[in-house]
DNA sequence: CTGCATCGTGGTACTGTGTTGCATTCGCTT
DNA sequence: AAGCGAATGCAACACAGTACCACGATGCAG
């Protein structure tokens, strides 16, 4: 491998002039070796192997990251924010929530194309598709 | 007025064969009434009106309505339930939530037709469309 | 190098949402 | 009116997220 994502990470910090902390970069390489959005708790469990992070340290620290461009939030439909290192840009496209392991999968490249009228008043900021379903590991059989 | 909501929201119970409590009555009347989906606090505060209804007992009466169809959860960007009396079917419509005041609307009557195509094992069961901007209270000027 | 300001971190305590368990009460049937 | 199961109220809990404050690290001016 070329780039670690550890190096990565540090790089996609320092590149924003940004102080690349402890929390900071062992935070971004996890979501950045994950392949799904991560929730809080997640994040914390994944941490622990490379040295734990205050739970408030990892909030502001997620915030921090989402701020700079470097991360984005996701609601799934358990009422937690989730993380995602920002591959794509996070605006509009669809997510994808397992009912049976709550787990959230982004699904880049799905943009999909709805028509819609708004009431009037209303003024449109962001679309987001919300997908409910059964995901690969939680296929009955 | 022909009907009250007191009268539509114990006749509804009724239609079900099942128990038409207090706390039933009064939480649907509420939300007959509200022309938008209230969170838990917000049929909370409406209750007080009719008499108030436990914490406790709120959350499972609304359960219990979502479970017989009389009325449907809405999830905000503020990661708090929301519960609307099922006029419509919930399934597939659009909901527009202000990043101003957070109240949430259902847009009735906007059916997005949207395409897309899921990646191999994952079964679509449910699509929401849920769209952010600011609402007709909360326009600037 | 030293002092100082700033930023990031850790820790505790708190708010708010939602849940569980259990004793009591209520709504409906007879 | 009586009795039974269902529904309620209360207390305690679990968990996400936030506010506050003290401490430590970093960067900069003198």
């Amino acid at each position: 491998m070329i780039h670690s994502t550890k190096s990565r990470a540090a790089a996609a910090i320092a590149d924003l002039g940004e102080r690349a902390t402890e929390a900071r970069r062992r935070t971004l390489e996890v979501l950045l070796e994950a392949e799904r959005p991560l929730s809080h708790a997640e994040i914390d469990v994944a941490l622990v192997a490379r040295g734990a992070v205050d739970r408030v340290t990892l909030y502001r620290v997620l915030d921090w990251l989402v701020g700079k461009g470097l991360a984005h939030k996701v609601e799934g439909h358990d009422q937690v924010w989730r993380f995602n290192a920002t591959a794509d840009d996070a605006r509009g496209h669809a997510h994808f929530c397992c009912t049976d392991c709550s787990k959230v999968y982004c699904l880049t490249g799905v943009k999909p194309a709805f028509v819609l009228s708004l009431p009037p008043g209303f003024r449109l900021q962001e679309a987001d598709l919300s997908l409910r379903g059964t995901c690969p590991d939680c296929q009955p059989l």
